[in-house]
Formats: C-alpha cells, sequence, structure tokens
RNA sequence: GGCUCUGUAGCUCAACUGGAUAGAGCAUCGCACUACGGAUGCGAAGGUUUGGGGUUCGAAUCCCUACAGGGUCACCA
C-alpha cells in the first residue's frame, strides 16, 4: 500500500468497474503491486482476478477498465496493458501531492499512540546462571524491536521479562561457591557478576561429574552414583531450607543473585534494551498451584497414585502432561499456568501477551494454551509464541561444554572496537571528544550487530561464523547509517526542514524520484505489516531498499546543487522524507543514526 | 518413529503472502568519478528455487510424495 495513492486507486477501480461492467468487485479482488521497472507506469492492476466477473479475457478488460479510469480520473495520465496486467501511469501533481502531505504528518510511519489495544511482549528471560551468550542478542534485540514496531504501529505495549532465580540450578551455583569461593565477590575480582556466578555454576557441575565419576569406579551404576554425589545432596538440602525461608540461605540467594543481575543489568544497558516490569519466579512459582488444584477440583486434570497431577492431552494429539509433583511441588509447566494468569490480572486492559521464546518450546506453548483453555481462561485466546529459529557456528550448536559459546559482551566489544578502527581509519571524524567517539563506535558497532541479527525473518534458524566477522558494508547497518547522515549533512548545509518546504505540484518527477517516493509512502504499511507479523526483518529489508535506492539516485541527481528551483526543493523534500522513514525504521530496530560518522 | 519448522546463486539472506524475465549483499572480474559526505555508484558472471507429481490463466509460495537438515516428544528450565 502506498500511502495516500493506493486507497484512492482502489476507490477509483471499484467505481470505475462497476461503471463499465455493472457488478462490483470484493475489496479482496483487488490487487494493486508497484509496475516492475521494465514497464511504462507507476502502479500496476493485477486484472485476472477480476476477468471473470467483467466476462472478458484479461487483457480484453484491462484494456477497458484502462480507457475508463484514464477517462474519470485526472490524476491517471496513462496506461498500457501486458497481459492481465494494467500498468497506470500518474499524474506528477499526484506524487507532489502524496510527498507533500507525508512532509506536514509528525513521526512518519507511526500510528497515532494509543490507537490499538494494549500488548505484553516478553523477552530475555535468562537463565540466571549462566552469561548471556549470541542466542540472548537475538532474543532480546527481536523481543525489544518488537515492542517498539507494536509501539509504532498503535499499541500501548508493556515489556517484561521473568527472572528465573529459584529452583535446584540455582542452588548448585551457590554450594559451589560456599566450597570453593573463597569468600570472592565481583568486587574483590572485578569480575561481572554474572560471569562470576557462572563460573560457579560450572565449577558445580565439574565436581559433581568428579564425584559421579568416582561412584561409578567403586562399582555404582551411574545413576546410583548421581544420587549419591555430595555436592547434590547439598543442593537438594539448601533447595529445602530455601523454600523454608531459611535466614542464611536467603542471604546467600539474594547476595548471589544480587551479583548476577548487575552483570545482566550492564549488559542490558549495552544491548539498549529496558523493561516495564519483571516478573520474578521466586514470587510466582507458588501461583500455578492453585489453578491447577482448581483445575483438578473442576475435573479438567486427573491424579496418579502417587498424587502428582497431570493434563490428558491425547484427544489434541499430544501426551499426558505431568502439572505438578507427587510430592506438591511445582514444575515449570505450573508457574507459566499462573504466571500468565497473574500478568491478565497485573493488567486489567491487556488485550494479548506475546512470548518471545526459542523454537525448541514450540511444544511448551503449544500445551501451555492448551491448558489455559481448558482451565476457561478467558484470555487464553489472548497468547503468541513468538518462536524464533537458533543462531548456529559453522560447526553446529553453541556448546558450552565445547566452549563453542559467543560471549554477548565480548561480541559487543568486538564490534565496537571494529567501528572504532574502521572510523579512526576514515579519519573523517577527528575532531570529535572521546566521548563523542566511543559514542558513535557503539552506535555503529551495536548496529551492526542488531541489523545482522534482526534482517532475517524470526522463524528462519541463522548463520553466524564468528572467523568472518559482521560486515560494516553492503546490506548492514552502517552503510545504512552512512547514507542517513549523507541526508543530514546535505540538509543542515541547505537549512531546509520538512516545515519549509514547498514546491508546485506540477514539478516533474523522474523515474528514480517516483521510486524513493513510492519507498517513502509504502513505510507506514509496512510498520503495520511488520507488527501483525511481528516481523522486524520487513522494515529492516525496506529501510534497506529505499536507503539503497536514495543512495544511487544521489549519484547522478543533483540535490542542494539543483538549479531548478522547484526540483530543488522536491528533492529535498524527498531527502527530509528518505532520512526521517529511515531513521524512524531504524529506532523501531533500536538502532540509533548518529549525527556524522 | 510421531508431531513440527526449514531447504532459493559458491556463502549469508530477499521475493509485496498465488502475479510479469526469482532479487540483494559478500566473494570474483571489469568500469566510472577530486564526489551537495567515497563507509560510493554502474556493469559482468553466477539459478532446473532439493528431486518427482498435482491444483490453475499463473507456483519458490498451496496439496501429495521422496530425500536432506534443525527442533521437540523430561517429575529440566
Amino acid at each position: 500500500m502506498i500511502h495516500g495513492i493506493d486507497a484512492r486507486l482502489h476507490q477509483a477501480v471499484l467505481d470505475t468497474f462497476e461503471a463499465t461492467f455493472g457488478k462490483r468487485p470484493a475489496d479482496r479482488q483487488i490487487q494493486i503491486q508497484t509496475t516492475r521497472a521494465e514497464f511504462e507506469g507507476d502502479r500496476t492492476l493485477v486484472v485476472f482476478p477480476l476477468a471473470g466477473m467483467a466476462g472478458a479475457p484479461p487483457h480484453v478488460a484491462a484494456d477497458a477498465l484502462g480507457q475508463a479510469l484514464t477517462e474519470a480520473c485526472d490524476w491517471i495520465s496513462g496506461f498500457n496493458v501486458v497481459k492481465g496486467f494494467l500498468n497506470l501511469s500518474l499524474t506528477d501533481a499526484c506524487w507532489n501531492a502524496a510527498i507533500q502531505e507525508a512532509l506536514t504528518l509528525p513521526n512518519w510511519g507511526h500510528a497515532p499512540t494509543g490507537s490499538k489495544s494494549q500488548v505484553m511482549v516478553e523477552y530475555s528471560s535468562p537463565n540466571t546462571n549462566k552469561p548471556l551468550h549470541l542466542g540472548h542478542l537475538r532474543n532480546n534485540f527481536l523481543g525489544y524491536s518488537v515492542s517498539r514496531i507494536l509501539e509504532a504501529a498503535g499499541h500501548d505495549v508493556k515489556k517484561v521479562q521473568i527472572i528465573n532465580d529459584r529452583g535446584i540450578h540455582i542452588c548448585k551455583s551457590m554450594v559451589a561457591w560456599q566450597k570453593l569461593g573463597q569468600g570472592e565477590t565481583p568486587a574483590s575480582t572485578g569480575e561481572k557478576g554474572d560471569k562470576l556466578v557462572g563460573r560457579y555454576y560450572v565449577a558445580f557441575d565439574k565436581a559433581f561429574k568428579a564425584e559421579v565419576a568416582e561412584g561409578v569406579a567403586n562399582g555404582l551404576d551411574p545413576k546410583e552414583a548421581e544420587a549419591a554425589s555430595p555436592m547434590l545432596q547439598e543442593a537438594r538440602t539448601m533447595l529445602q531450607r530455601w523454600e523454608e525461608g531459611d535466614e542464611e540461605v536467603v542471604a546467600l540467594w539474594k547476595t548471589m543473585n544480587g551479583w548476577v543481575y548487575e552483570g545482566f543489568d550492564a549488559t542490558y544497558n549495552a544491548m539498549g534494551v529496558s523493561f516495564d516490569k519483571l516478573y520474578y519466579e521466586s514470587d510466582t512459582y507458588l501461583l500455578g498451584k492453585k489453578h491447577v488444584e482448581q483445575g483438578l477440583a473442576d475435573g479438567v486434570f486427573f491424579q496418579k497414585e502417587d498424587g502428582s497431577i497431570w493434563v490428558d492431552l491425547t484427544d489434541d494429539g499430544l501426551d499426558e502432561k505431568l502439572l505438578l509433583r507427587g510430592d506438591g511441588t511445582a514444575v515449570y509447566m505450573t508457574q507459566d499456568i499462573g504466571t500468565a494468569i497473574l500478568r491478565f490480572a497485573d493488567f486489567p486492559d491487556l488485550d494479548r501477551q506475546v512470548y518471545t521464546v526459542g523454537n525448541e518450546q514450540e511444544y511448551h506453548f503449544k500445551v501451555l494454551f492448551l491448558i489455559l483453555k481448558k482451565l476457561g481462561f478467558a484470555q487464553a485466546e489472548a497468547n503468541h509464541h513468538l518462536s524464533y529459529g537458533m543462531v548456529e557456528l559453522p560447526e553446529g550448536k553453541m556448546k558450552s561444554r565445547e566452549g563453542t559459546v559467543v560471549d554477548a559482551d565480548d561480541l559487543l566489544l568486538e564490534m565496537r572496537n571494529t567501528a572504532r578502527s574502521i572510523s579512526d581509519e576514515l579519519g573523517k571524524v577527528d575532531d570529535f571528544s572521546e566521548d563523542d567517539k566511543v559514542q558513535l563506535a557503539t552506535q555503529v558497532g551495536h548496529g551492526a550487530l542488531k541489523y545482522f541479527l534482526l534482517k532475517v525473518a524470526p522463524a528462519k534458524s541463522m548463520m553466524f561464523d564468528p572467523k568472518s566477522s559482521i560486515d560494516f558494508f553492503g546490506n548492514t547497518a552502517p552503510f545504512i547509517q552512512f547514507n542517513v547522515v549523507r541526508c543530514k549533512s546535505i540538509l543542515r548545509n541547505t537549512g531546509a526542514t520538512t516545515s519549509t518546504l514547498t514546491w508546485d505540484q506540477a514539478t516533474p518527477l523522474d523515474a528514480a524520484e517516483r521510486h524513493l517516493a513510492a519507498g517513502i509512502l509504502g513505510f507506514p504499511d509496512v510498520v503495520q505489516e511488520a507488527a501483525a507479523s511481528y516481523d522486524p526483518s520487513l522494515i529492516a529489508n525496506h529501510c534497506y531498499d529505499l536507503i539503497k535506492a536514495f543512495s544511487s539516485f544521489y549519484q547522478d541527481h543533483p540535490i542542494a546543487k539543483e538549479e531548478d528551483a522547484a526540483t530543488r526543493e522536491a528533492r529535498l523534500g524527498l531527502t527530509a522524507l528518505v532520512s526521517e522513514t529511515v531513521s524512524n525504521g531504524m529506532a523501531m530496530l533500536g538502532i540509533d543514526m548518529p549525527e556524522r560518522m
């Protein structure tokens, strides 16, 4: 959809078709698309779907419709027919009017805030024992970007994450730190808190495996050896003490979690993401229990002899699923049921929620949503799993055991360093202060990484090769930033602003100018599509196409140097709109546009 | 094995949701310009859209089938 033109064209086709053939087509039969470059014209009507109703072969109907449209609309200057495609040429006035209208509208591409419903987006939600890695970067950038896109589309968005701060795995790092830590703290070692805790989680695993190996060597079978491991027994004991509220354990738990949160916050800050509300499992894990027990009382679930509670999903083509252990303790599903219901209670106006979680949990969410439905939960249909593919390395999946994990902090740093060295080499910002240089390296380096991860459709798993580092040229954020900086420079030098630009609507626009206009005017519709499909890659690709068209246009079209006054103003108008469109689009991906680079 | 996602140029990805001769970037080769900002532009080469069938005016897209790869089917999270 080209803003300001296609809606009018759509209406004109309906009216003209009815006047010509005596019947009115359905809206969905009107297909308008951009005319391919090899043909004459601006917009193309696909006539095949209308031929039957017109009672004529497609090219005959197209010809008749073209005649009638050109006569009826003074803004259509001509037409030609190729097979069933009706190519329509629009007048300069039509294009100029649409561009000028766009210039007067604020915040191009954004629908009015609050014009749509309230939506919750959950993302990040990491395991607190493991420092953030490349996969988390994709998750965070995706969740944050989808939030921004939904906002731009007019939704009121609440960004949340659930922090997985309880359970046996947390106790593992606590036990290891107690036994091996010798009082180390982030302050004493200078290590980031999440890295420090992660190190002890690994240390636990190593010690545990050694104990199991020893047990096996002494003749136990592997399962017995695991159960006999003193380390594991200590962790279990600690979990019990934690659940009982033991002061000493809770104090240690708070301290170590505090270290992790401090470390994560630093990484979130670097990533440029944020949250409106945090949920902690330690607060919510008991909530699901009462819903499960209610479900049992209502006969939706059933109980086994050991007291465990299950749901039977075999009628839905799935299995039986455990909801509550025999000893009454919660499992993952239990607390997800509780949390889902809690969120709708916390936000009474909430229309739906979106879970940004990797595709390995598709089964889990399918089951969760089904259970909510069986429980008769009113908003059971209002949940969506935004599933995304893994980031793979050339050797396959990331494996912490094999040391192939790409650490988020390390990668972000490397991106900043690369951006900095390119920038220093080019020497265009030698007059910048050190702080400004650091900021620029962050905008460019992090921008390149975000764009790299977001330009791929979420559903696809994607390849990341650490050896061939992320590009700064070609289809990349730095290329886009460079061209926006160029636009800004031209506008700065001429003093042109969107409010001062004005030109005669009869000013001729050539193919390149019309192509730019189409890219600009198509943007609001792309934002809506991206919001509807939770897909930032649509925004990325649209912005890239537009800025590439501008870069090509710039090469052989003088802008500030153009001598014809009206043409100059029109080109400045296009330049301002390209800059605004692309800047707004990149902001929806969490990517900043510098003033200079 | 069941369910599910994916398969497009040497590589990494697009393709307006069924539309015209499947497009970009990287890599390779060539050309242009002391550039209103060169982190540039233009061109060449590169494709039986994994194979086979079907649906129709029209298929990378929908259906069937075979093959290949990922995910999942835990009293883990």
